[in-house]
DNA sequence: GCCAACGTTGGC
DNA sequence: GCCAACGTTGGC
């Protein structure tokens, strides 16, 4: 089983609606690299639930796929804000995974708490300028947060 | 609101 | 195929 990230600013989607809605479509995403690894996700993969572009930032939680890629539809509705000129039926150029809430965290573990974990150096999410949406996690990583967020009280 | 970093676009 | 210009992301 692989490990991933996802991020979504909690304005637009955050996790507790994850946690109502039980389940969501992964759409909107339109960078390559990001949905190459939507296609390479299997069915039970976890990820962490990012909140971005908030106060703070950080990991709020666990999803887990529980459909593997398909066709995001929302590239070739006009009226979509992820409307893409580019795609067509026969093309669909991009993809999407559906997503299940497996867990919200007791607290946020922040972008900061995530800077002091040396098991984490090596974390895309840390790397400097790094936006990818959608991206892997190691297992050493994924455990390494994981223990942070058992060790919450 | 700023701006650095990055990906994409399009002229050549 | 290069690369400057542009748009976007996302932390601060």
């Amino acid at each position: 089983m692989n490990h991933w990230l996802f991020k979504s600013e909690p304005d637009v989607y955050g996790i507790d609606r994850l946690k109502r809605e039980k389940r969501t479509e992964w759409s909107g995403v339109r960078n390559y690299q990001a949905r190459n690894f939507m296609m390479s996700m299997a069915l039970g993969d976890l990820g962490f639930f990012y909140h971005s572009s908030t106060k703070p930032p950080g990991v709020a939680g666990i999803c887990a796929v529980i459909r593997v890629a398909y066709p995001d539809f929302t590239a070739l509705d006009p009226k979509s804000d992820y409307y893409d000129p580019k795609a067509t039926p026969e093309k669909p150029i991009w993809q999407m995974v559906d997503v299940g809430h497996v867990r919200t965290f007791k607290q946020l573990i922040t972008l900061d708490d995530l800077r002091t974990q040396k098991a984490l150096a090596e974390m895309t999410l840390l790397a400097r300028g790094s936006r990818l949406s959608v991206q892997p996690v190691t297992l050493k990583q994924w455990n390494a947060i994981l223990a942070l967020a058992d060790a919450q009280v």
